[in-house]
DNA sequence: CATCGACGAGACTCTAGAGTCTCATTCAGG
DNA sequence: CCTGAATGAGACTCTAGAGTCTCGTCGATG
């Protein structure tokens, strides 16, 4: 039952920590009905549970990355597929509101920034392909797509919104926006 | 000097924890150039500190809805022009990414309930002037607001944007999005 | 010059929570 | 039935940080 104890303990920490960010390994620990003990049996410290945790969202990541590389026919299509997958897993996210111990964490940090600076990679593709405006820097390309992801995974969490409705919702608003198609002309209005 | 030391601190206080969101008093009083007792001297604790920077925050925003609403001439212009007045304010409110405990304070939070309420009211308003797309759930559209403010403040913090650039970026990607224009047909595919 | 308010410095207490350790229990496999 | 691994419970230490208090200093004001 190692495994399951393991697991159930990474579980339960992602759950608390996401609905209270600086949640104790005591309310963690009774979130997984396990003793405090054994969660320092499986986690050298608090900041091993969440340096384990955060690998966890980033192998996550990456293993939606490869799937979204090895079905897209287009780096606009990979961009969907990751994105959406993101918002599936949001769960496995949110807890890294708090984690602010991670920045500390130079292989997480490493890794964060690799996968930031692949999704840039990946905005200048679809850039190429014609579906990035171009007066549109990447920098906010990248930046608006992470704050729609975590709003779609709040609007989830908070029960607003269903995972699958969010999903949609999330790519719709990075490709079209919120308004009706063709209010371009409001925009540099004046 | 009384009031101007509160204001320091306050100051400091938002940017220390803006920047590290679990920053101690002693912190923040050294970024305030002030002692720690001093800190005491003007807050009743930590937990006061956090309220009092919160009031602020309320404040600000109400001021800048009050001010929209008086200038704009449509809700859909008031939407854009509390948008970017946020954005602009950004760095007093990015603090609240760490302000869980506030949850525990009812004028707080009913406050910001009527603020999220009366966003969502002036959505209402705008969809009936026909800017707000029909299929788009008011929810999804407050929250991705919120995500989008929340990606422009960090960017802006981060130094990847200007704020006026950021201020620009959050309004087109709400009306338009961040692909090219007619990008639409792209949607609900497969 | 005397006073008074605001402040800095720092010593002090108190508590929550991290991390360690021990011991009894449970349970699976031989 | 015996053994060993995994666990729960809980006692224990240690530390960071909140909050209190005192005292000496500074500067404005009379």
């Amino acid at each position: 039952m190692a495994l399951a104890t393991r697991e159930r303990i990474l579980e339960a920490a992602g759950g608390t920590l996401s609905r209270n960010p600086n949640a104790s390994l005591d309310q963690i620990a009774v979130e997984a009905r396990v003793g405090r003990a054994t969660v320092f049996r499986h986690f050298e410290s608090r900041a091993g549970l969440l340096k384990a945790l955060a690998s966890r969202a980033i192998a996550e990541t990456d293993r939606a990355t490869r799937l979204a590389a090895a079905d897209a026919r287009t780096a606009t299509d990979a961009l969907r597929l990751i994105t959406q997958a993101v918002v599936g897993a949001g769960e496995s996210f949110r807890f890294l509101d708090s984690a602010a111990e991670l920045y500390d964490e130079p292989e997480i940090v490493e890794a964060y920034q690799r996968q930031m600076s692949e999704l840039a990679d990946l905005v200048g593709a679809a850039r190429r392909e014609g579906f990035i405006r171009p007066d549109v820097p990447t920098a906010w390309v990248v930046a608006s797509i992470d704050g729609l992801i975590w709003a779609a995974c709040r609007a989830v969490g908070d029960g607003e919104l269903g995972v699958v409705q969010a999903q949609d919702l999330v790519w719709e608003t990075i490709a079209d926006g919120l308004s009706t198609e063709g209010a371009g002309e409001d925009r540099h209005a004046e």
